[in-house]
RNA sequence: GCGGGCGUGGUGGAAUGGUAGACACACAGGACUUAAAAUCCUGAGGACUUAAAGUCCGUGCGAGUUCGACUCUCGCCGCCCGCACCA
């Protein structure tokens, strides 16, 4: 389908006049551009409203899913400023990241270079879109007039007490010199070098997001204008459980191994009798140092390491473990001895990194039971089976039941049997310490935040051989990123720098080197929104401004980012509460995702992705088929999925903005799906939105002309039908401004539309002549419809008010209020149903009794058909509402 | 495996438990035009039937609650998303 718009000058035929998108938007964006519409500062004695969208990453180009973020966010925050807020409503570049670098190593530019041009581009293409952006506030996360505050508040969490450094794997590409991230893996390879992945020891900084984690999991409940997925997601993610941790007695250790206990973490102490082995990580203190004495164990440790990270990796990989010969003893009976494995599925970082197996009731542990030969003993019965026949297959009993098989346990239920044994654990004593205790674990690890390249905010640390790991102080920020650098060794280019890493310590004076790695791009963003609120502050906030606008009023962005960006951004806020840079916790109050923007996918016979400029659609519903442009050769109409570059289903925003304007993309944008759910991209559907815009513009143009030219006068309007028309504008004013807050744009739009058309159906009724208070209300009806279409298509209305002889810009006018009585309606329509089905309308006072709906519905002949002589047994009557008779 | 969501005409979708299909796209017919484009008007869920009207069926399938269910409950089927060896 090739877009084939009509050019606005066309034909020199035409008399009607056809709105000029690309002279008028550019036009009123340089008007709001001159008189600083957007441009706000802190007003005490006005309500605040800051709206947020997500910022882009500056790729280079905007795509529509920025297209239709920034639509959205645009309606609210125009929307609000009508309503008289003060509205802060910014944008900015999440500046730093891999594909500068990536696009360094191609094109041989600095990353530098190529990101300011990008965003020099990008914010071209953003202000083609006529946002109501104070962009006098835009900031870049890579200049260092950003990133010094972020070094400045890490130096504040460090002294706090919120970072610390650790050791901790990641994934090792030994050909590009190059830590990878997971998503960077594919099949236990570099994406880049398609070298095998090694697991490497890093010491790194982390952000102890795990301390938070029962407040950013109880806090969740305070957003209640968040959707109840992201706060799903984000408790899964959390993922709180309650158990006991306790020790389990040793026997048979090697001699020079110091080991008399084992610390092991469950949610399961009721199944302690159907435990039939114990099993530790392999990166357990206790396998490594088991492994410095026996080969075969180190072999195997080695062996566990080679499987990649990657989650496809784990999921296929076969459960596998190594008899260590001790023994665990039970602590319920000792002389129940177990056996200790080293176990390739038990993790390190949760819990203990250790567990007692009980195959019955955990399909994992089953798993391994069979493959080693363990007992499988079921402790928990189901109702209805005898303990003594019931057996477990290869599928674990995970359900409700009754315990048996278990001493002290037995016919106890799951819930009071975990409550007995840890009980039990609790009272009896190993090395003079409770053997178990109750605790509850959170899935949430810790932030590593150390990366190890160049394009990111440097750490502000130096590393010396006498003091140590020193933050830089304050007075040498911001530590910059060196601008001469060389990419001629794989790897970070900050790690050979040859003289940026090497310091002096400015505490002993001696030799010291700069820490070389740059913080996790998450967390650039995840104080953006704060330092939107003072911009060019010489500290990382204002107190005054940050206590003025914060919290985000509503936030807009993609559901990708419901967990890490925006869990980051919570802990981050807290974080900065402590160290006093703002006064809240939760920095997002309202929140919204939207969907994506999906197209539907082509390819050619020879299976090669086809663009949608490069074939036909025929016909519809199953009769849909597609042939290439070019030969005529059939091709395939594949899934409608996301815009992507590599199924060639891109449209370039650029294009639809320069075809057919911004107030057409944004129109469309807005309409028919549901903001939250996907869109999907039609030419139809743009070149439908485009008539619309052409169709206001003659609306409003029909109004001027008949003002000027009322007709004779003669033949006077019907008060009714100006009544009529008075009801439909303030009754749509009242619904827009209800969808708008409620943000379902699409019904907004569809509101309008229906004005539009009882608009033009009134003006085309009255075609002769139009006494004066028809003309008044035409006139109103027109006015307020431009004031609803304002938040939406900016430009187009503007335009438009001002032929409407408004001298003021329409972006500084208000809402419209709304003329209360006009809704309320004299008389109303309501159904009238016999047995359920509907038989008749009956349009009565609205201040009509019962007793007289009830009267006047029987009397209704259709009724009276329908009734068949039956007796009626039954009328329900719902005021205003519905008319139901039983018979 | 666990958690969540969705399923309505040819299409996108609308509908505080109260007239299902608003509004738009696509389609068809008509007007205007030498012609086309643009624009305007009209039509339309399906089936049956009609002079007008009307009747029946219909929101993935099956049950239930209710005077009344797209909406609430339960059980299936299908699709989508998130998490996933978290003990």
């Amino acid at each position: 389908m090739a877009r084939n718009f009509k050019k606005y000058s066309s034909s020199p035929m035409t008399n009607i006049e056809r709105y000029n998108a690309r002279e008028c938007e550019a036009r009123w964006q340089k008007a709001w551009d001159n008189a600083k519409t957007f441009e706000v500062e802190i007003d005490p004695a006005k309500k605040k409203y800051y709206v947020l969208e997500m910022f882009p990453y500056p790729s280079g180009r905007i795509h529509m899913g920025h297209v239709r973020n920034y639509a959205m966010g645009d309606v609210v925050a125009r929307y609000k400023r009508a309503r008289g807020f003060n509205v802060l409503h910014p944008m900015g570049w999440d500046a730093f990241g891999m594909p500068a670098e990536n696009a360094a190593m191609e094109n041989n530019v600095h990353p530098a270079e190529w990101t300011y041009a990008n965003i020099d581009a990008m914010r071209e293409q953003l202000k083609s879109m006529g946002l109501s952006i104070d962009w006098s506030r835009e900031i870049a996360t890579c200049h260092p007039d950003y990133y010094r505050h972020q070094q400045a508040m890490f130096i504040d969490f460090l002294e706090a007490g919120l970072i610390y450094r650790k050791k901790s794997k990641v994934n090792w590409d030994p050909v590009d010199h190059t830590v990878l991230a997971n998503e960077q893996v594919i099949d236990g390879r570099g994406w880049r070098s398609g070298a095998l992945v090694e697991q490497r020891e890093l010491v790194q900084w982390f952000f102890k997001i795990s301390d938070y984690s029962e407040d950013l999991l109880q806090s969740l409940e305070t957003l209640e204008r968040w959707p109840e997925k992201v706060r799903l997601m984000q408790q899964n993610w959390i993922g709180r459980s309650e158990g006991v941790e306790m020790t389990f007695a040793l026997r048979n250790v090697p001699a020079d191994i110091d080991a008399s206990g084992i610390e092991l973490y469950t949610t399961r102490a009721d199944t302690l009798y159907g435990a039939s082995f114990c099993a530790i990580s392999p990166d357990h203190p206790l396998a490594t140092q088991l492994s410095s004495e026996n080969s075969e164990i180190t072999a195997f440790i080695a062996d566990c390491h080679r499987l990649g990270t990657s989650q496809e990796a784990l999921e296929k990989a076969e459960k596998r473990g190594l008899d260590t010969g001790i023994k665990a003893v039970h602590p319920f009976d000792d002389t129940i001895e177990l056996p200790l494995y080293i176990a390739n599925f038990v993790l390190m970082d949760y819990g203990t990194g250790a567990i007692f197996g009980c195959p019955a009731h955990d399909q994992r542990d089953l798993d391994f039971a069979r493959k080693y030969n363990l007992n499988v003993t079921p402790v928990v019965i189901p109702p209805n089976e005898d303990p003594a026949t019931f057996d477990v297959g290869s599928e674990a009993y995970v359900g409700e039941g009754l315990l048996a098989n278990s001493q002290f346990l037995d016919g106890l239920t799951i819930g009071e049997a975990k409550k007995a044994a840890a009980e039990r654990l609790e009272s009896q004593e190993f090395e003079g310490r409770p053997q178990g205790t109750t605790k509850v674990n959170y899935r949430l690890r810790d932030w590593g935040v150390s990366r190890q390249r160049y394009w990111g905010c440097p750490i502000p640390v130096i590393h010396c051989d006498k003091c140590g790991t020193l933050p830089v102080p304050a007075q040498d920020l911001p530590v910059t990123l060196p601008d001469e650098i060389t990419r001629d060794k794989p790897g970070n280019p900050l790690a050979h720098h040859p003289t940026w890493k090497h310091v002096t310590c400015h505490r002993c004076g001696g030799k010291a080197e700069r820490e070389t790695d740059t913080f996790d791009t998450f967390i650039d963003s995840s104080w953006y929104f704060a330092r939107f609120c003072s911009p060019r502050s010489e500290t990382p906030t204002d107190l005054e401004a940050v206590n003025y606008w914060l919290p985000v009023d509503q936030y807009i962005g993609g559901i990708e980012h419901a967990i890490l960006h925006l869990l980051y951004s919570r802990f981050f806020t807290r974080a900065m509460e402590i160290t006093g840079h703002v006064g809240l916790k939760e920095p997002f109050d309202g929140l919204f995702t939207q969907g994506m923007v999906v197209h539907e996918t082509y390819k050619s016979k020879d299976g090669n992705w086809l663009s949608p400029a490069e074939v036909n659609i025929l016909g519809e519903g199953e009769d849909r088929c597609a042939t290439e442009t070019a030969s005529g050769a059939p091709a395939a109409i594949g899934n409608i999925e996301k815009m992507s570059k590599s199924k060639r289903n891109t449209i370039d925003p650029t294009d639809i903005l320069e075809d057919y304007g911004a107030d057409t993309a944004r129109w469309f944008m807005l309409s028919d799906s549901p903001p939250e759910r996907d869109v999907i991209w039609t030419e139809a559907g743009v070149e439908g939105a485009h008539r619309f815009v052409q169709r206001l513009y003659r609306l409003i143009g029909d109004l001027i002309a008949r003002q000027k030219n009322p007709g004779s006068g003669a033949e006077k309007s019907s008060s009714q039908t100006v009544l009529a028309l008075r009801t439909a504008t303030h009754k749509t004013l009242a619904a827009v401004g209800a969808s708008i807050e409620g943000l379902r744009f699409n019904r907004a739009v569809a509101q309008i539309y229906e004005l539009t058309n009882t608009i033009a159906a009134f003006a085309s009724a009255n075609k002769n002549s139009l006494d004066e208070p028809a003309l008044k209300a035409y006139s109103e009806a027109c006015n307020i419809l431009v004031q609803m279409t304002g938040p939406m298509m900016p430009h187009l209305s503007e335009e438009c008010w001002q032929a409407l002889g408004h001298t003021s810009m329409l972006a500084d006018k208000g809402w419209p209020v709304t003329e209360g009585e006009l809704l309320v309606e004299d008389n109303i329509t309501i159904a009238v149903q016999v047995n359920g089905k509907r038989r008749a309308e009956l349009t009565i006072a609205k201040s009509a009794t019962k007793e007289e709906v009830e009267t006047q519905a029987l009397a209704l002949d259709n009724v009276i058909r329908a009734l068949d002589g039956k007796t009626v047994r039954r009328v329900i009557v719902v005021p205003q509402r519905i008319v139901n008779i039983v018979i």
